[in-house]
DNA sequence: ATGGAAAAAGCACGATCGGTTTCTTTTTGT
DNA sequence: ACAAAAAGAAACCGATCGTGCTTTTTCCAT
């Protein structure tokens, strides 16, 4: 009751590395099995069904998230110093960690954004959950904290240069991409606390 | 030879839409078809291969694209009063347009980010081509130029507050996107300006 | 350690669906 | 009315999802 544990973890990276690439919902079977070195059947007796598997290989996208960004920045008091932990986590989690085939979370967001269903909105609650901690974080960029309105601005903004650093990175090849995020990350922090 | 224009128009467009719901490459001519009220082989014979299809679907979106974001804002002198246009065509391309499924383009990039090809090419000539007239536009911000750098960074900026306003207006269900991006866009525009 | 239960993996199959071709029928423009 | 274009019908082949049934491996109790 052990080694299954071990091989259903290996399918959810490696159907997390195929999903990143080709899509959650271009990713057969089959190609699955092959990656994992195992047959069909194998492999789909570790779920009940494919939408199963998708589900299960997104929520662990989003726990490996978390383990990546989240868990090496909570040590740090929170303020500039942990936001800009984050930003730069969350910088290395498109690059370094996803090597190929981008954020299968975002990639994922934009499949699912227009089909309703368990696994819409499964990620749907990951993601908002996400966005609260990052709200949460701005406003204690000052003591006292920043207004909600204007923390939940600041989120959205950086939230917004992670998506253009991973449009300008990752399609467009864009080399200065990274760079280009951070400055504008670093000027938001700036206007921010200034504005108290 | 004028039946089938019209017909292969009427291809591009529901295909499109279809596309922007389901993903460029989860879309099959069978569904195509059938929401063209087509047979499979009637549809098939306006183009050479599925992947011709695909190709002619993404570059019709992108002239749709030219047509409703930049066509109206040309007779505008260049400056702020164009790019606040722009944003502001391109904030409603976004919702209104592309009401179901939304932008086929940025839906596009995100699934053939890895898939290299000559969908993936096109695609990116013709987004790379834009961010050359978002970069122009934003030096004609000021008179003299601004410095290109500077421009370049600010239409990066600009970039990521409508990718932003697409992922928290579409996917997240914020009612407040809209006026978030616009609120950033204009501070963006102020401290540009105001750099020099 | 060892034998047997339980889990994991393999094999083969059926049904379905997708892209493509060939051939035929309808429609269209002159 | 006739040639050419447009659309349809039927079928092929390969891939894919999902299902038994069988075999191997793992693990635990004796």
């Amino acid at each position: 009751m052990r080694k299954g544990e071990a091989t259903r973890g290996r399918i959810l990276t490696e159907a997390g590395r195929l999903a990143a690439v080709n899509g959650l919902f271009n990713t057969s079977l089959g190609d699955v099995a092959d990656c994992c070195g195992l047959s069909k059947s194998g492999l789909f007796k570790h779920f009940d069904c494919k939408e199963a598997m998708q589900e299960a290989v997104l929520m662990d996208a989003c726990d490996r998230f978390v383990a990546f960004v989240w868990v090496p920045v909570q040590h740090l008091p929170s303020g500039r110093a942990r936001l800009e932990a984050i930003f730069e986590r969350q910088l290395d989690w498109e690059t370094v960690e996803n090597a190929a085939g981008g954020c299968l979370i975002m990639s994922s967001a934009v499949e699912l954004d227009d089909r309703p269903g368990p696994l819409r909105d499964k990620l749907h609650d990951r993601l908002q959950q996400w966005r609260r901690v990052l709200t949460r974080e701005m406003m204690a960029l000052s003591d006292p904290p920043l207004d909600y309105q204007v923390a939940k601005m600041a989120a959205f903004e950086m939230n917004s240069f992670l998506l253009g650093h991973a449009s300008a990175g990752r399609f467009m090849g864009d080399g200065d991409a990274r760079e280009a995020a951070r400055a504008a990350f670093r000027r938001l922090l700036d206007r921010t606390e200034r504005a108290d």
